[in-house]
Parts: C-alpha cells; structure tokens; sequence
DNA sequence: GAATTTCATGTTAGCGGTAACATTAATCAG
DNA sequence: CTGATTAATGTTACCGCTAACATGAAATTC
C-alpha cells in the first residue's frame, strides 16, 4: 500500500511552512478513501490550487512544477470529483435527455449521437426514458433537474402542464431546453425545435400514393396512444388524402409487437369498404406509423399470397434495416435520426456558449422508394 | 415574478434573532439563481438543516413546521442540488453503465431494466457506450470514474490492462464492480458476474443440430472484432462439434449490415467443403452469432428458393422480434436479456447494502426451437 | 534603478448541501 | 419536584474543488 490512500489530512509533511492548518482536535469523521487533490498536492510540494489549475490550463504552471505535479498524479493514481468541481464552479457538466425508449427504436442513435457530440464538451448526457407516458416524462424531468443539468433535450413538443412549466422555469434561468424529433412550423414556439414536420410527411405519403393512381387508401397507426408523431403523420396523410377527395381508412394497430400489430391489421384492410359515399373500392395502398408494422403486414400480405405492390402497396416510416430486406423490400421514410442527434448537441453547445435565442432547425427527410408500393393495377 | 427568484442572500427577513449573519460585505460572485435550501429556510422560517431533515426524513420535523415547510417549498419552487447533496454525504446517486451499445441491440432491453430498477433506490444509471472497443471501454471507464459513481457495471469479462487495473483500485476501494452478459463457471471471478455462458450455449445449439442428424455444420461469426461473447458461443459450438466427429465450416460475416452480412454467407456455405478430412457432404445446418445475420441468411435461402429447413437449418441468437415473422420462423436462443438488468441491480443494491462478497448468478437463456431447424433430410 | 507589468503560486471564501454534535424545551420516571 | 430521556431544532465544520483576489519574485519598461 504505497501512497495511494495516503489521505493524511493536514500535516504538512515535508513542509514546514503550515500557519493555516488549525493542528489537531480535527474530527476525521468524513472522506471516503479516494485519492483528492490535497493528496496530490503534498506529493507534488504545492497547494491543491496549482493542482487544479495545472489539470484545467496546464500552460499556466511552470515546466517544472507541471512534471513534479504528472508524477504525484500518476503516484497517487488520483480520479478528479466531478461532483466536486461542478458544484465549485457553478457548471454541471451534464445535459439531460428525455426519450421514449431505447431498445429497438430510431432514439437510439439519435441519442448516441448527442452523447458523442457532446463529449468533446465535457459534457455527460443524463438519459431518462419515459415509456411514451406523458405523466413519466414529468416525473423523469423532476428527477433529471436535481442533477442541474446545463441543458434539458426532451423528445416532441407535447408535454404536461407541468412538465411545460419546469421547462420554462429552467429556460428563464438560462437553461437551454430542447425540443427534439419535432418541428412545427406555424407557430413561434416557446423552446428550441430540431425535427421535422410529421405532418408534412403523412402528406408527402399520401402525396405520392395519391400520384400512382391509389384511389382507396388505408393509415394504420401506431398502439402507442402518446406517439403523438404518429398520429400527426396520420393526421397529414387524411388530410392530404381528403383534400384529393379520396377515400381514406383510419386503423388503429393492436397493443403488443408491431409485427404481429402489422399481419394482424391486413384483416382490417379491404374488409371494410372505405369512405362511406365513395364507390365501394378496396384499399389499394396503406402508410403505416413504422416500419415494424409495415413489414407485419407486408409479410402477412406474401404469406397469404398476395401480389406486392400489385394487390397492395405499402409504405412505412423510419428506415430500419429489415425493410430492406424484405422482397419486395419497403419503401420508407429516413428520418434523419443521426442528424437530430449531431444538430442538437450542436444548439445545446451554441446556447450554453452565448446565451442565443431558441434556435429551430428543419431537418431534411427522405422517402425512399422501393420495391412495395407501386402504380395501382388492380380495380 | 413572485417569489420563485427571490434569492436575497441573508438578510433574515422576518426573523431578528440573526446572530450568525455576518452582514454586508460579502461578495455574492458566485452561485447561479436557483433558489437553494437557504431561501427555503428563510421562507420557513427555520435553518436550512430542518429543511433538509424534512425533505430526507420528514416523520423528525414537528407537523406545524413540516406544514410551514411544504408551504415554502411550494412558493420558492426549490428542486434539490444533487451534486451538492451527494458531495457533501459521501454518497455517489450514479451507477456507471459501460455497454457495447444501444441502437438496435439486446442491450437496450438490459439497460431500460437496469435504469428501472435502480430509480426507486434513488440511483441514476450513468451510460457510456464503448462502440464494442476495448480501448473506447477504457477512455469511458475514466471519463465515468470522475463521477465517483456508487457502482459500476461493465459488460463481458474481457477488459484492456488499464480497464482492469482502473476497476480493480475501484472495487478496493469499496465500489461494487459487476460484469454483466457474461458469466464463466471455471475461473473465480474477481468481480461479480450475472450472466450466462456464451460456450454453453454455442455447445447446446452444436448439440441440438447433431441431435437431429446434422453432421456438417457450419457457425456464422459476427463481424464485430471484439464481440467477444459471439466467438465464445463460436467456440463451444466448434468444440462440440468437433467433439462429434462431424465437420465444422467456420465462416466469419462481412462488416456493415448484418442482414445483408447474413445473405451474403450463404454464399460461403456449401460452396466449400467443410472439414477436409471428412467425407464430401454439404453444410446442412447454420448457427449465427446473432439473429440478424440469421435473418438475413435465411432470407437470400428463401429467395433462392431453397426449402427451409429441408436442405438448410438456421439457428440465431437474441430472440429478435423479427425472427418470429418470418416462414418458418427462426430458431433462436432467447438471452435473459431484462433478468440481466434485474438481477444487476438487484446485485447492486445488496452490494451497496452490505459490503458483500462478489455474487455470482448464472441466468437461464432458452433454445427456442422454431421452423427453421429441422431433422436432416438431404444428402 | 524605481515603477510597472507579467508570471507563478498561494490564501480565503465559498458552491449547496449534510454529518456529527450541541442545545433547548417538553416529557417522563421515581 | 428533580434528574434523566426524548423530541425538535440549531451550530459548526466540513465534502472536494474552484473563483476571486493577494502576494512575491522575475522580467520589462522608461
């Protein structure tokens, strides 16, 4: 046991010079053991401040103390307290973010770019998953504040009145928030927005659909009752639809996997004659809220034998691998999920920079057409 | 603005009995407009001390002053300073979560359970992903350390030199040290391990396929360099074929898309005689590293028309939603994925409890025998 | 060569909380 | 009614680190 928990609290060994130390009749009642700067700080012969500023701006100590400090570092083998310094110095070091999940989703590389983005920075991204429940959001963001985050990333721009309340009582104190995976472009909103319109992508959706001669359409939504990005793709691709003047039919995908969700859905389709006053035409072309459910129904559509796009086109949302593998594979919607990650660590560093206004950034999507949707061909 | 940034310093409004304020000339450079346990104090007109009694154990504060506190807690809108509070008991909040990564992975299930087990104990999961590199695990691990987290969690047995020394120091100092995914009966651990054997399991799946007459085999690797519990399962399944006498052909996937590193291994199978001693048979069944390679094998078996699993059995692992949908649908072996997560925090709890030895628990996985492996049919 | 600046390091006073002990009033035993 | 508990709150001294200011020596200026 060298010098490693050689945590000896003030006794200036090998100094002499000690007028502040109070000697003595000291309660050692606190520490916990680990190697602190004080602890460096003797073995390098200088105050915990030389130290300190040593590890922040090393070109302001003297060559040779710098070297005594390396090597009183590497003896004690001495791990800065974050904690510690944070609170020292008024920063955080942490930016927190609100998602809905991570496992099999698009959040999962968005958020693994905004911690990669971010740590160059210094800064640590604090997650917190809130289960698409409004209500878990609120409770996650109360948790997340206690950490004084220097920045706040939530996903979407729906949220509790109580959550809203938290985010604008941090803005006005000069927490940058964050609203990511959105982007409304009406209204002049209250925090920054890094997404793209859903809405405008139900349009785009049923836009090209609507060109290829469907005339009959179907959007099979997502379970998830607070995906609000789903519905409001459903709610572009109705309007774009009714705006054409053509039938539409709303389904609603069951709870559970989205792949069963998506076979079970097919049932639904062409069963019920859309639009009660149009033609009694079948459902040529159905958009789905993801992917997983587009590839359910696509399979279920091979299984039972359907011909694909000729029967039935489909179309999905978020580009995951298995789309491509399908034959006919999937046509879909890249969402920009890497981009939202990188362009929001970017605003969170700008803001915490100089303080800017709510910056909002529209990103670009992309549909992309493969083999599942086609021209309508069958009556 | 009513009282929420009310932060007047001391001036002990309302209260005259200030003896301990030392008044005027203090310099207020620091501190950054959060309202602090002070103003709460202040508005309650007690110490801070009771108020943090109150927020900790709230049955030792009389109910008149409770009431007055709640009172002030509501008005000031305080949120507590974590970092504050945990440097100042000793305490850490964080558990460090070092895993290979997030997006599209059987680890987005463990972590969401872990971080859900861990939150009613008041612990935050700190997250870092290692990108599947050792040297990256290394960096993260530091980076994590200045956290002085309560816990850390790593996953797999296999760490750099410097990664071990650095959980080494760790858990001598009295921080529970806990690998996860991974867990090898021989050898005494020197750290906790909950997980599963990677070599029984390429074992069993070797011994289920000879079971069904197999007799040239063949085992997909990950391309991943460092997933090391991929070339485990690899090397028990080689054994335990080998240790049949049967032929092995070992084939290793392309980098990038697992799908398609997965269509374009069937290209290597049959093509070359395994074993070269063996008589002149065909591979007649596949283990993969994971299921999206097996997905994607038997995909491009399916489009090119070969009869599954007639002329080619398939097994995966990871129990991937995907591979339910599929016809015949893949054979996998289901991973403890979330029992993982639980039963780490639940280790982590206990360890920080009571300083207890290392636990080791060994969770069960499952074979989950599907249409895609049959007996052996052709020559 | 005295005054000024720069450089390197030190001193003091916190950041916002909590542990440990101290104090005071109220309750209790005998 | 007195001494011993108990209950409720307060005081002091930190946790480990850094901001701001202070100091003293060396380098620079005029």
């Amino acid at each position: 046991m060298p010098s490693a928990t050689d945590h000896s609290a003030d006794a200036a060994a090998g100094r002499e010079d000690s007028a502040a130390t109070p000697s003595a009749t000291r309660r050692s009642r606190r520490g916990h053991g680990r190697t602190t700067l004080a602890d460096v700080a003797l073995q390098a012969q200088v105050t915990k401040i030389t130290v300190s500023r040593f590890l922040r701006e090393p070109g302001k100590v003297a060559p040779e103390t710098a070297q005594r400090i390396r090597q009183a570092l590497v003896r004690t083998g001495y791990t800065p307290n974050k904690q510690a310094g944070l609170l020292a110095s008024g920063r955080s070091g942490m930016v927190a973010a609100l998602v809905p999940n991570l496992s099999h989703s698009i959040f999962g590389e968005t958020v693994q770019t905004l911690s990669e983005a971010l740590q160059p920075a210094g800064l640590e991204l604090l997650l917190a998953a809130t289960g698409y429940s409004q209500a878990r959001e609120e409770e996650q963001l109360r948790a997340v504040l206690a950490w004084a985050p220097a920045a706040i990333v939530v996903t979407g721009r729906r949220h509790t009145a109580g959550t809203m309340r938290l985010l604008r009582a941090a803005a006005q104190a000069g927490t940058p928030v964050l609203e990511m995976w959105d982007h409304h472009p009406g209204a002049r909103a209250p925090f920054a927005q890094i997404g793209f319109d859903h809405v405008a992508v139900g349009q785009a959706l049923a836009q090209h659909l609507l060109a290829q001669g469907h005339r009959q359409l179907a959007y099979l939504d997502s379970a998830v009752a607070e995906d609000f990005r789903a519905h409001e793709r459903g709610a572009g691709f109705a309007q774009a639809v009714r705006a054409a003047g053509m039938g539409l039919q709303r389904l609603q995908a069951d709870p559970g996997d989205p792949f069963d969700a998506g076979r079970a859905a097919l049932g639904q389709i062409n069963r019920r004659r859309a639009g009660t006053r149009s033609p009694a035409r079948l459902v040529s072309a159905v958009a789905c809220a993801n992917d997983q459910l587009a590839c359910g129904l696509m399979m279920q559509a091979l299984d039972l034998g359907l011909r694909l796009p000729d029967e039935l086109s489909v179309l999905g949302f978020g580009d995951f691998p298995i789309g491509r593998q399908l034959r006919p594979a999937l046509s879909t919607v890249q969402p920009p999920s890497q981009a939202i990650g990188q362009a929001t660590a970017h605003a969170v560093l700008k803001a915490l920079q100089q303080g800017s206004a709510p910056i909002s950034v529209a990103l670009p999507w992309k549909l992309i057409v493969r083999g599942s949707c086609g021209c309508r061909t069958s009556a």
